[in-house]
DNA sequence: CCGCATCCGGGATGATACTG
DNA sequence: CAGTATCATCCCGGATGCGG
């Protein structure tokens, strides 16, 4: 997937545009573009998780954002949220079937960026030799 | 592609933790969350553009974010930059080899978006009619 | 035409403390 | 255990003006 074949003149969509509004990439983009969402998504891609166990899982997380994160892709019904009342109480959270798409999605840009990780940071590399020394 | 059938506890990785730093991702989130580089991409898909046509398409950019947009794509390699010394100058982008494996990459994810928008709107509008009254 | 420099506001993120 | 509340901070992005 992702061959480096020819793309003719592929056009895209310009999504976020006022022509284009309907697209829903921003959606998505913005979404992504949060700092813990993918690894949450990630972390629940393994199975439900309580909690504590997602926070345990994303070093560095505080709980503020982890609650954030957890709400916005509740929010967008990529995740379910089950409480326990018990005592002290329980929340599990699983990926929906919309989640689990999102979640193979995602797999698709670490696929992507894994095999295109070299070229960028070399890339990166030659620019900023070219534009300081 | 992105069917809707089991996930099979697949595993991501959690890129961006401690112990994943390698696998890049952070490098294509970063760039996709920003504003304007979907749309250049998006516009520089259709074949190579002056600065003052990709201007002219993305509506609303400011001078300086589609420069900043134009500086962060041509760092990591994905497009390039072509000076022509006349009077007034005249600067041309096209993208990259790379830059166009991106461009599909995008694709997916604006197939995904367009395909899954309806139902995140709805679950978003349900999320917030309950969680308000 | 193609930029760069500067100032500024707002949202995302983080640190810390507190609660049922 | 699973959060909420408050304050501090950082950076993206917009507005504006100048320069080659």
């Amino acid at each position: 997937m992702f061959a480096e074949d020819d793309v003719s003149e592929e056009i895209l969509e310009p999504c976020g545009m006022p022509d284009h509004e309907d697209c829903g990439l921003r959606l998505i983009l913005d979404r992504l573009g949060e700092k813990w969402t993918v690894m949450t998504v990630a972390e629940l891609a393994g199975g439900p998780r309580r909690y504590r166990e997602i926070e345990r899982s994303l070093t560095g997380v505080t709980q503020r954002m982890l609650t954030l994160t957890l709400r916005r892709l509740e929010r967008d019904g990529f995740l379910s949220r089950t409480v326990e009342p018990t005592n002290p109480p329980s929340v599990t959270y699983a990926l929906t079937a919309s989640g689990q798409s999102f979640a193979r999605m995602v797999t698709h840009l670490v696929d992507w960026s894994r095999s295109h990780k070299d070229t960028i940071r070399l890339a990166q590399q030659d620019f900023d030799r070219h534009h300081v020394g």
